[in-house]
DNA sequence: CTTGACCTTCCTGTCACTGGAACCCTTATG
DNA sequence: CATAAGGGTTCCAGTGACAGGAAGGTCAAG
């Protein structure tokens, strides 16, 4: 398989796959031309890769899932507390946002948007004690 | 004002505000031996900037608000529209993000989390057809 | 006069890619 | 046979918003 292919099975655009390669996640071996020849096996850590990826795990957290994947000795326990801190990290960042969302809300509905300058919004920000 | 008493003062790093002048978004002046000598004004400008920053906005839409909040001609509509986008890509972030805790937390829920090796984690992840 | 706490600039690194340049390989077509 | 299109390759630079650190100037106190 060329890396187009991989990419479209995959669901990964070709620069990806080639920086994967770059940091070390996957090792596909080369055609005699230098093309990357990926096997199956590539195909797969890819697809797993990219599904780590989309519940937010980082490159390094997804390195390590992957070594958990292929350690057939691994206690689950391991993944499980892995998965545990990112879903802690995950909470902190909603809580975040929802505490961004609430306040700027607030200030949205607060501003008529219409031609005058008159902005709780910039006042807010400008520091207005209330 | 040194850099020091307006970092304290306006709750940012000195790094962040050496930053924020070499982008544009301030500029105080200097003492005679090349120090940054900051005005009240810079002050107030910064604590504008950090809790803009505060809410998630990006240093461009930080540009923005600053030229708005000095524009004494600015109609608020203007403020309300850039925040009203703000807010929707903030829920969108959310959004995105409770996705992932929702596959995740099922995740973590249905893995033992023991010695075992079995792991429906990365099952999961290894793209387990239910 | 020296110490230590400031301040300065400049360079590098972060994270996870993305875009682009310059060039090689393969296949089809005129 | 030349060439053009559509693969592939490497390498370099840029993104956003800073943070860390080195090398060196400045200032007040002891």
């Amino acid at each position: 398989m060329n890396i187009a292919e991989v990419a479209t099975r995959a669901g990964l655009p070709p620069k990806t796959i080639r920086y994967y390669e770059d940091i070390g996640l996957i090792h596909p071996r080369r055609q005699a031309n230098g093309y990357r020849a990926f096997a199956e096996a590539d195909l797969h850590k890819l697809a797993f890769l990219g599904r780590a990826r989309g519940l937010g795990f980082s490159i390094e957290e997804c390195r390590t899932l992957l070594a958990l994947y292929e350690d057939q000795s691994r206690a689950s326990a391991d993944v499980k507390a892995l998965a545990q801190r990112h879903l802690t990290a995950i909470d902190a960042k909603i809580a975040e946002l929802q505490a961004m969302r609430a306040t700027l809300s607030d200030l949205v509905h607060h501003c008529a948007g219409d031609h005058r300058p008159d902005c709780p919004i910039l006042a807010d920000l400008a520091g207005a004690a209330p």
